[in-house]
DNA sequence: CGGATGTGCAACTCTAAGGTTGCATTAAGC
DNA sequence: GCTTAATGCAACCTTAGAGTTGCACATCCG
């Protein structure tokens, strides 16, 4: 079950791609415009939109001969829904056990 | 406000530090106990459960001479509700194009 | 057609992070 | 008090990844 989030995380604990996505986040944009925004080279860019791709919270749309990339928010809500349910899981636990600890 | 976020997923990033709060899932544990059901080092555990706790998703608890260490479950909901606030804006963007896209 | 503009691929550097071994230190328990 | 088990700290190795430069290829446009 979470051998396909571990990479989501990884790709979301960085502090580049979060800019990269805040940028995306005001519209679709190709490694180009990106690097034109933000302190980093072009194939930097393109590496961290690979890796954004790959775990699926990125899109690649070409237009003309550029590759403007969008973000997919779905992804990014499901991703939140199973980091809940897996501390929803361990709040239970916590719970029995605070149960038995009280003598119940 | 994501300034705290991202390192708390570059902590959910590393299947290792997963396998540990599977663990740990299970029960309360220390460094050494850990290292008695895991495949690495005692050392190393004891650097994971580091960054886990600086990022507060566990808590360490001193019993007798050796020192436990707990899931804190809430901050995992509180991250997941942070990262679903994220894609919610994302999301919502993305409606108000496809509107204008659609000539509305 | 020819020059911009945009991508893609490859090699290279450098640092941080995961992991190890080794030793010092502290604290139970007999 | 002395042994034993647990933790803490430090140095070290090794690899993955973030970033760069450089060049080749494609594609739009005047």
């Amino acid at each position: 079950m979470t051998e396909t989030l571990v990479p989501v995380f990884a790709a979301l604990g960085d502090e580049t791609r979060w800019s990269i996505l805040s940028a995306l986040g005001e519209g679709d944009a190709s490694a180009s415009a990106l690097a034109g925004r933000l302190p980093v080279t072009r194939q930097a860019i393109a590496k961290h939109l690979g890796v954004l791709q790959e775990v699926g919270l990125v899109e690649p749309v070409r237009v003309g001969r550029e590759v403007r990339y969008r973000v997919v928010g779905s992804e990014l809500a499901a991703t939140a829904r199973r980091l809940d349910a897996v501390g929803a899981l361990w709040d239970r636990r916590l719970a029995a056990i605070k149960e038995i600890a009280e003598g119940l």
